[in-house]
This record gives C-alpha cells, sequence and structure tokens, in this order.
RNA sequence: GCGAAAGUGGCGGAAUUGGCAGACGCGCUAGAUUUAGGAUCUAGUGGGUAAUCCCCGUGUGGGUUCGAGUCCCACCUUUCGCACCA
C-alpha cells in the first residue's frame, strides 16, 4: 500500500491548533536560561519570497531547537514599515494610502508565515510605523537631542534625485542611491545629524566583544569608521601672515617633505594665488578638476594632476621653504584639506614628485639595506619600519620612536598636535518623504529648535496628505501639522516638517521586543536586560555596515541612558547567504523567481524549509532546485511511511531497548541512532549547519529501512523500532514541525512534540564492539582488516603483520618503520 | 592595485583534530513490483580497466610529512570588500 504524507490536512489540523496553544509564546520559567533568536524584521513588500523563506526557517530551527534543550526563548518578529516602497507604491496604484497598503501587506506576510509553521511570540509583534512603535523613536531622537547627540547643520549632503530626498554617507554605493542605484548630487542643505562619531573609538574598541562575528564584517565597519592617527602640524606661509595646517599620519618624516598640496577646494588658494601671475592658470586648472572627477569618476587609477601655486610654507622645524602645490588627489573631505607631501615615503607622493620634478628627500632608512636611500635614485616609495636619517637630533631612532618624540616635541614647540581623524561622518537622518516618523522638533522664533517633550508625543503623521515626492517634505504643505505653539514659551511656533530615516526606526528595535506592549516607556530596563544582547542574530551581508552599524551606535547610546547593561546588540551574527536561481539572484526583471507559495502549494512547508536547509549551509549562496525539493519531499515521505506502516507495532509498544540484547543490526541501528542525536545536536546548536543536520536525520531513516528490510515482522525489536521513530520525529521537530507533530500524536503522545525534551545521546552506544583498523603501506590503502574494539597496539601488529596481503609487499623489501594510530590504521613503511 | 574568502564526481554538497576523499541528496544504470507509466523498494554509480588487482584523482606547480582536500611557498580562476583617507 502507497502512502503519502497528507501535508495540506496536517498543516491546516496543526495552524488551527497550534493558534490557540502557548507553544510559541516566550518562556517565563524562572528556573531555565534565556535565549534570544532573532532574525532581521522584513520590510512588508507583500509578499514573502525564497530569501525570507530561507532566514526565517534558519531562524525557526534554531528558536525550536533552544526550547526543546530548555531555554525560555524570546523569538519574536515585526515589520520595518516605514519607507519609500509603501509611498511609490501609493503614487503608482493611484488611490490607496501608504498605510492601508502597509498593514494590508502585513496581513498578508503574516498569514504567509504562519503557514511557513514559523514559532514567534506574536503577542510582541512590532511595527515601526504604528504609533505605539514610533513615538519612542521620537522619545529617543528628543533624548540624543538633550544629550547633544542630533543636532542640526548645514552641509553637503547627497541628494537622490530619484527618491527627491537626502541620503546618509551609508546609504551610497559606488556613488548611487542604495535603493534605486541613481547617481547622488551634492547639495547644501541644513539637515539633522546624529553624532554618531563620538561614538567612533566604541565602536571599533568593542569589536573585542564580539569574537564570533564574521571577519569581513569587522572589517568593513573598520574601514568605514576609519580611524587614524597623527599629528595636526602647522606650517607658516612665506608671504603671508597666515598658517597652513595639515594632518600627517607620519609626523616622522617631517624633515622629509619637499612639497605641500591644497584640495582644489581650500579656502587658502585664492588668498595665495589671488593678483599673483599664476591666478588664471590656477582657475584653469581648478576647473578642470572639476570636470575631470564628473567624467573619470570611476576610473580606479586616475592620473595625479598638479599645478605650483607659486607660494611657499615654511617647515617648522628646519625653516626651509617649501612649495605648494594644487592637486586633485588631496581631498577637502578628509583632515584639513592639505597636506606635507613626502615623496620618499609615500607612494602617492612619490609618483606626483617624479611627474612634476620635484626633489625626493629619504628619510627612513631601511635597517636591512646596506647602502643609504637616496631619494633621486629610488624606484618607488619606502613605506615600511627603518631608523631616521638627514633629520638632525633624530636621527638613529626607530619609525616608532620617532613618532612619539617627534609628536611630544613639536606639541612643546607650538606648532603641532596629536590628532586622530575618522573617515565616518554623522548620521543624516532627515528625510523629505512622507512615510516615516516625523522629527519631533519645533521652532520657535525665541527660544529656537526644541524637542517635543514626552508627554506630547507622538508627533502623529497626518494622514491626509499630498505626498508626491517634491524634493520638500510634504509635511510642509500641512498647515495644521506645521503651525503649533512653542512647548517651553507657549508662542507661536512651526514644526520641523522632515521625517526620519527608516533606519532609525530599526536601530532599537530588537530592545522593543523584550517588552513590545510597554505604554510607559520605550522598554523597562529589567525586561531589557533579561534578554538583551541578541544571543543569535541573522540576516543579509548587505547589512554589514548601515543597519548593523547604527544599532550598535544605538544600543551604546541606550546604555549611556542607562536603560540596559549591554555595550552591544548582537553576540553572534549569521550572514546567510542568497537564495540563486540559475546562477543568479533572483528577480523579476530575470524571470528567474520561484515563489515560495507555490513550492508550500505543491509541497507543503516542510518540505520547503526541509529544502532550503539542506542544499547549502547558511551562510553560502544557494542555487534553488526542483529536483532538490523533490528530494527532500521524498525523504519527508519516506519518514512518513516506515511509522505509519508500522503504526500498531510502534504505538503499543512500551518496553525499554535493553542494549545487551540487541542482534548486529539492532545494534547496528542502535548506534546509529546516537550518533545521529550527537550529530544534530552539534550541528544545530554549535555549528549552525543545517545541512549536515538533515544529512544525519536521512541516514538513521535510512538504517531503519535496511533494519526492517531485512526481517519478518515478528522479528522486529519493536522497542528498538518504537525509539528510532521517536527520536527521528525529535531531530526532525525543529525542521518539520507539521509532519513531526501529527506522527508523534500518532504514535501515542497527548502533548506537543515542541514541548517535548530534546533526546540526549549515550556515549557508550556510540562505541563499536568491532572496529576496521586501515592497512596502509608507504601511505597507501592496501588492505582493511576488523578487530575487538579493545585490541592491544600489539596484537594489531600482529595481525597486520599475518595478512597474506602484507606479506606479499614485504617480500623482497625491507620494514623501515610502523605508525599506529589507534582505532585507526597501521601504516608499513618499506624501502 | 591592496585585502579577504573560495576552487572537491555529471550537479548541490560532506570530510569538525594531518589519518579510508566523495557522507547525505539530485541525476544516472540495473532489478523487483505494475497491463503500462508514475510512485515505491533493492543493488550499483569519481576516472581508466574484463577485474574485487592495479594506476590516476580535491584549480596548477613545488615543498614539509610515514601519511596532505586539510600545513607551507609560488601561480591561475572566481566572488566579495577597499581603492587616492594623507
Amino acid at each position: 500500500m502507497q502512502d503519502y504524507y497528507p501535508f495540506d490536512k496536517v498543516e491546516e489540523k496543526w495552524l488551527r491548533r497550534w493558534e490557540n496553544s502557548n507553544l510559541d509564546k516566550t518562556g517565563t520559567d524562572p528556573d531555565k536560561e534565556n535565549y534570544y533568536v532573532l532574525e532581521m524584521f522584513p520590510y512588508p513588500s507583500g509578499n514573502l519570497h525564497m530569501g525570507h523563506v530561507r532566514v526565517y526557517s534558519i531562524g525557526d530551527v534554531v528558536a525550536r531547537y533552544k526550547r526543546m534543550e530548555g531555554y525560555n526563548v524570546l523569538h519574536p518578529m515585526g515589520w520595518d514599515a516605514f519607507g519609500l516602497p509603501a509611498e511609490n507604491a501609493a503614487i503608482k496604484h493611484g488611490n490607496i494610502h501608504p498605510k492601508e497598503w502597509t498593514w494590508k501587506n502585513i496581513a498578508h506576510m503574516k498569514e504567509q508565515m504562519k503557514a511557513m509553521g514559523l514559532s514567534y511570540d506574536w503577542d510582541r509583534e512590532v511595527t515601526t510605523a504604528s504609533k505605539d512603535y514610533y513615538k519612542w523613536t521620537q522619545w529617543f531622537f528628543a533624548k540624543m537631542f538633550a544629550r547633544d547627540l542630533a543636532y542640526r547643520k548645514e552641509s553637503t549632503v547627497n541628494w537622490c534625485p530619484s527618491c527627491e530626498t537626502v541620503l546618509a554617507n551609508e546609504q551610497v554605493v559606488n556613488e548611487g542611491c542604495e535603493r534605486c542605484g541613481t547617481e547622488v548630487e551634492p547639495r547644501e542643505l541644513e539637515q539633522w545629524f546624529l553624532k554618531i562619531t563620538e561614538y567612533a573609538d566604541r565602536l571599533l574598541d568593542d569589536f573585542k566583544e564580539l569574537d564570533n562575528w564574521p571577519e569581513k564584517v569587522k572589517t568593513m565597519q573598520k574601514n568605514w569608521i576609519g580611524r587614524s592617527e597623527g599629528t595636526r602640524i602647522n606650517f607658516p606661509l612665506k608671504d603671508l601672515d597666515e598658517h597652513l595646517e595639515v594632518f600627517t599620519t607620519r609626523p616622522d618624516t617631517l624633515y622629509g617633505a619637499t612639497y605641500m598640496v591644497l584640495a582644489p577646494e581650500h579656502p587658502l588658494v585664492s588668498e595665495l594665488t589671488e593678483g599673483s601671475e599664476k591666478e588664471e592658470e590656477v582657475k584653469e586648472f581648478i576647473a578642470k578638476v572639476k570636470k575631470q572627477k564628473e567624467e573619470e569618476r570611476t576610473s580606479a587609477e586616475s592620473e595625479k594632476l598638479g599645478i605650483f601655486t607659486g607660494a611657499y610654507a615654511v617647515n617648522p622645524v628646519n625653516d626651509k621653504e617649501i612649495p605648494i602645490y594644487i592637486a586633485n588627489y588631496v581631498l577637502m573631505s578628509y583632515g584639513t584639506g592639505a597636506i606635507m607631501a613626502v615623496p620618499a615615503h609615500d607612494q602617492r607622493d612619490f609618483d606626483f614628485a617624479r611627474k612634476y620634478d620635484i626633489p625626493v628627500k629619504a628619510v627612513i632608512q631601511p635597517e636591512d639595506i646596506e647602502d643609504k636611500l637616496k631619494g633621486s635614485e629610488m624606484e618607488e616609495a619606502y613605506a615600511d619600519d627603518g631608523y631616521l636619517i638627514n633629520s638632525d637630533q633624530y636621527n638613529g631612532l626607530s619609525v616608532k620612536e620617532a613618532f612619539a618624540k617627534m609628536a611630544e616635541d613639536f606639541s612643546e614647540a607650538g606648532f603641532a598636535k596629536v590628532e586622530t581623524n575618522y573617515r565616518l561622518r554623522d548620521w543624516l537622518i532627515s528625510r523629505q518623504r512622507y512615510w516615516g516618523a516625523p522629527i519631533p522638533i519645533v521652532y520657535c522664533d525665541d527660544c529656537g529648535a526644541v524637542a517635543v517633550p514626552e508627554e506630547d508625543l507622538p508627533v502623529e503623521l497626518p494622514h491626509d496628505v499630498e505626498f508626491s515626492p517634491s524634493g520638500e517634505s510634504p509635511l510642509k504643505k500641512v498647515d495644521d501639522f506645521v503651525n503649533t505653539s512653542c512647548p517651553q514659551c507657549g508662542g507661536p511656533a512651526q514644526r520641523e516638517t522632515d521625517t526620519m530615516d527608516t533606519f532609525v526606526d530599526s536601530s532599537w528595535y530588537f530592545l522593543r521586543y523584550t517588552d513590545a506592549n510597554n505604554e510607559q516607556k520605550a522598554f523597562a530596563k529589567d525586561k531589557a536586560d533579561k534578554w538583551f544582547p541578541v544571543d543569535q542574530y541573522i540576516g543579509g551581508i548587505e547589512h554589514a555596515i548601515l543597519h548593523l552599524l547604527y544599532s550598535r551606535f544605538f544600543t551604546k547610546v541606550v546604555h549611556d541612558m542607562g536603560m540596559a547593561e549591554a555595550v552591544e546588540p548582537f553576540t553572534n551574527w549569521l550572514a546567510q547567504g542568497m537564495v540563486l536561481k540559475d546562477g543568479a539572484k533572483m528577480s523579476k526583471s530575470k524571470g528567474n523567481v520561484v515563489d515560495p507559495k507555490d513550492i508550500l502549494e505543491e509541497y507543503g512547508a516542510d518540505t520547503a524549509r526541509l529544502f532550503i536547509l539542506f542544499a547549502s549551509p547558511p551562510e553560502k549562496d544557494l542555487e534553488w532546485s526542483n529536483k532538490g525539493v523533490e528530494g527532500a519531499n521524498r525523504f519527508l515521505n519516506r519518514v512518513w511511511r516506515y511509522i505509519t506502516d508500522n503504526i500498531e507495532l510502534i504505538k503499543n509498544e512500551e518496553a525499554e531497548i535493553k542494549p545487551a540484547e540487541l542482534d548486529k543490526d539492532a545494534k547496528k541501528l542502535y548506534r546509529i541512532m546516537h550518533s545521529s542525536i550527537k550529530k544534530v545536536s552539534e550541528d544545530i546548536g554549535q555549528r549552525l549547519n543545517f545541512n549536515t543536520a538533515i544529512s544525519a536525520i536521512m541516514e538513521l531513516t535510512n538504517e531503519v529501512y535496511s533494519y526492517l528490510n531485512d526481517r519478518e515482522e515478528a522479528e522486529i525489536n519493536s522497542a528498538l523500532l518504537r525509539t528510532a521513530a521517536e527520536n527521528t520525529l525529535l531531530l526532525l521537530a525543529p525542521f518539520a514541525p507539521f509532519l513531526s507533530e501529527e506522527l508523534w500524536e500518532r504514535i501515542g503522545y497527548e502533548e506537543s512534540i515542541h514541548l517535548a525534551s530534546w533526546p540526549e545521546y549515550n556515549q557508550s552506544a556510540l562505541e563499536k564492539d568491532e572496529i576496521t583498523i586501515v592497512i596502509q603501506i608507504n601511505g597507501k590503502v592496501r588492505e582493511k582488516i576488523n578487530v575487538d574494539a579493545d585490541i592491544s597496539e600489539e596484537e594489531v601488529k600482529e595481525k597486520v603483520m599475518a595478512e597474506e596481503k602484507v606479506q606479499s609487499y614485504l617480500e623482497g623489501s625491507e620494514l623501515i618503520k610502523t605508525i599506529y594510530v589507534p582505532s585507526k590504521l597501521v601504516n608499513l613503511v618499506i624501502k
């Protein structure tokens, strides 16, 4: 009789029953340890895609496993619900409001998640676009404003002409908008910033708490923050009563500075050249650089171009005159926008000096070369360690010694100071779009910018707004919203009309989950500390800088506010790979999308989960395979079939297994059962390698089949069969929650399998009576013998030497050496 | 250009500590069952070979070792990150 797992009926049945159960609720047992597993919440676009299926399946396996292991588990879900797509959809479809669109999508995706069998505690659902949530996002902004961590400043910012809003530096990728790819334009605007730079050092230093983060991601963040320690040095100008300030990480090479360079945008440029014979030439050059910058923006090795200004600076250590150039390779946005150039020890300066025939003066001598470096003969810059030459009293010092000594001396002499520079810029959070949390600031003629007090929060986003993008916030046109009174003096005032970057919303949602329904606070400290930091965070690598850096910053601010103990939000982070089809990311334009809905309809949720976890380790990209899906389905049917076929035998069995009485095949099944438990436990619990965990369950199932195939029903050890079936279901429960639950009930349990304890393996059951010893001759496998497990080294060697094949190899050769690896192999070295 | 990761059958992948390469799955071959197909069950499946012997085999070339997918050196390819940050 053929029997198939009727997934549709089973899923319907258990979805209904689970709905009224407390299975997925956050654990509260004071005797258990707490565990917080979290997947990045989705943007509610309307439908789950395969990427969602993958990340949420991973998280669900961890959550279910940890529950069975005896932890209180917090496994929540929510919606990153503010953002442009809602507005764009509303604009595209005409008569639907972003709010309506968002809430409709949320309802649908929530149903899809439930259908997937994902075990979330929906009592803690968080939606960033709901008033209950964004009230606290605004509250955090106001608190930061009070702590001087939020400020308004006019500066050059990145403008996306397609999204019609400004963007943070982190949201500009290859000079394009992170969302739509459109090339960004610089604009001078007054905008709100969060002072993430104040946390730059802590964001770097606290990586020591994050041993388990992927090295790659830490490197990316380190690069992004870009800390460099150096010295700010003042060079007097020759004919002007002014100074030229430069930042350098190599104060030890000051004696080797043979020219200075200003960025074309540097304010001193006009002062130095105005009225001079060089003025016209310099202006032409700057115009050329500006034009070139746009045209050759993407070229990797753009040529270094420069021009002499005719002006000179004076080296403060030896009063030598140094010519000042303007060049395209110095940027106004970093350091002071000016450098001292040391061509002998910096490759860029070296290239430039050779091109414009500027002297090269070596001041660092490599230890391992006898001849003194000569600037005129060098072929490339020498940037490594060595000792100082041509540097007066500093000669002979190592680079490290000289760095410290010179920085100190120069500071005392008053023309330099030690300084650390960062690449990181403050986080621009103003957005000129509608669907976001209004920045809770009121402008009063008398009091200036005033934060909206807590009792007046939230500043509600008005509903009826003409929100087509216009380059200005749509809220500007809503008089009721704009006109208000000053919270401080009561006088007439206007509200800030920009909304916040959606990355602000998602920078603290993981804390809200710990106390999601608190109406008095963002979250209570005791609740936060009970769960936070997140033990295991799972999400896409695309957030390596953006969301993860912002969240780390927020967590540190929260800590400083005394609201939580943790200084880092995510103890472990798993970056899951993409889901590909035909070697490419699934996308509508490529027409290679597989809709999870279709897979669920044809094979059911358990098959979908099982396939996506089996096909590849989680951090690697996964190639979608319809055949692979069928394979996963086939395996579930194999489990279903052997248990239902033998249901009477299994159901009625109550006896315990007596390992000593098992026959040979039974013993093998018994052993594999225990080794599977061990393997699956380690693979889920420690390695997060679900593909090999599943293969271990398959091996167990295969072994059950081979046990059953070899004997008549009367010969089946039903206690063993029952235990094997139970363990198979327990191991499978995190992966295939529906099938395991149904069969668990059928074999006689009344309580859910998801409340059962994770099985334990028995070390003694793993040990074999008989082991296989590999015999190698000169490292090549030539024979294998089976011996008793407790055999001595001498006995093994005796047996090996007695082997016919070994004898034939030994004939006419000399045995030089015998290597014995206990329980594994014997290697005979012969000549 | 710099840095990191990866490269294993026809395919996805396994080998966690230097010790039987290819677990598990897909595909394929044969058999059983079936009117037939599908499904299922059984056996086989890295290449060469009649073969269970033997030879070859983890991107390429060297090295260390009794023994290397695993360690070291050089190179090739792919992916990712950084790319004038003074």
